[in-house]
DNA sequence: GACAAATGATACTAATATGGTATCATTCAT
DNA sequence: ATGAATGATACCATATTAGTATCATTTGTC
């Protein structure tokens, strides 16, 4: 039971330290920075580039800077880049959604339990773990 | 991100069938109720007299009946069982454990979470399932 | 006591998710 | 022009979870 994965966790060291710098940084000065293998923190920068949580500067001099204000990324958002819709639960029963989801005690507790970790997730933005 | 997996889930709802059967639960019995694959319910069932939440008979007119008061089973022993010690994190950088875990505020802020998540899973018991 | 119906123990396989590589194309400051 | 950067994409490796298969042991019933 992981609340956040390697990727989200290198992605959100590469956030914090980008937030830093004033200025674009680039894949290489990361990887000596981080110690995450280039090609797979070259991976998670394009991802977060397509989400709009980085601007990349192509070509020479090129790298990555934060798209908006480190107050305004909030953790939650780069989880899903990387772990999907967050959904701590969900009853199956060989393949099938369960038919009695909508009664099961069970799954309502640990919704609770879920909304309850979304909202604090929600309040963590990077400029908080700066 | 599962908070909980689907032994976990089966073992629940195997528990709670039982707990409200006043008499030795025999897995063919189980697995005509719950629909889970009869090999995967019985390792599950096997696993839970092992860690004492269930007792088991065997031979003829065996089964399994639960071993505690229903108010005294609580979900998370369940969930300990199939998915071991429940920490929702753990930083790494290449295989070590992170050298800044001491000072690290994202730890610490998903650590609370965690507690948060610890306490309410405490409290949800069997009893309170069905 | 034989037998069938149950669990115990254990080893194996399959599917999925996560973590990580490799390669080539494109952009752009110099 | 060129080389240093990212973009796109396909691939491989490892770990976890889900599920099967097999044989041994116990025990109630006839
Ligand atoms: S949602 Fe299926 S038993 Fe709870
Ligand atoms: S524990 Fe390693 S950076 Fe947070």
């Amino acid at each position: 039971m992981k609340l956040i994965t390697r990727n989200t966790d290198y992605a959100l060291r590469a956030i914090c330290y980008i937030a830093q710098q004033d200025k674009v940084v680039a894949v290489t000065e990361l990887v000596k920075v981080l110690g995450v293998p280039r090609p797979f923190l070259r991976k998670i920068l394009q991802r977060l580039s397509q989400k709009r949580i980085l601007e990349s500067y192509k070509g020479q001099a090129g790298g990555f800077r934060l798209k908006g204000q480190p107050q305004k990324i909030f953790i939650i958002e780069v989880m899903r880049v990387f772990q999907g819709e967050i959904a701590l639960n969900g009853c199956f029963l060989n393949k099938h959604v369960c038919p009695n989801k909508g009664k099961c005690i069970l799954r309502k507790k640990i919704k609770l339990i879920e909304d309850d970790v979304f909202t604090q997730l929600k309040r963590i933005n990077i400029a908080s773990l700066i």
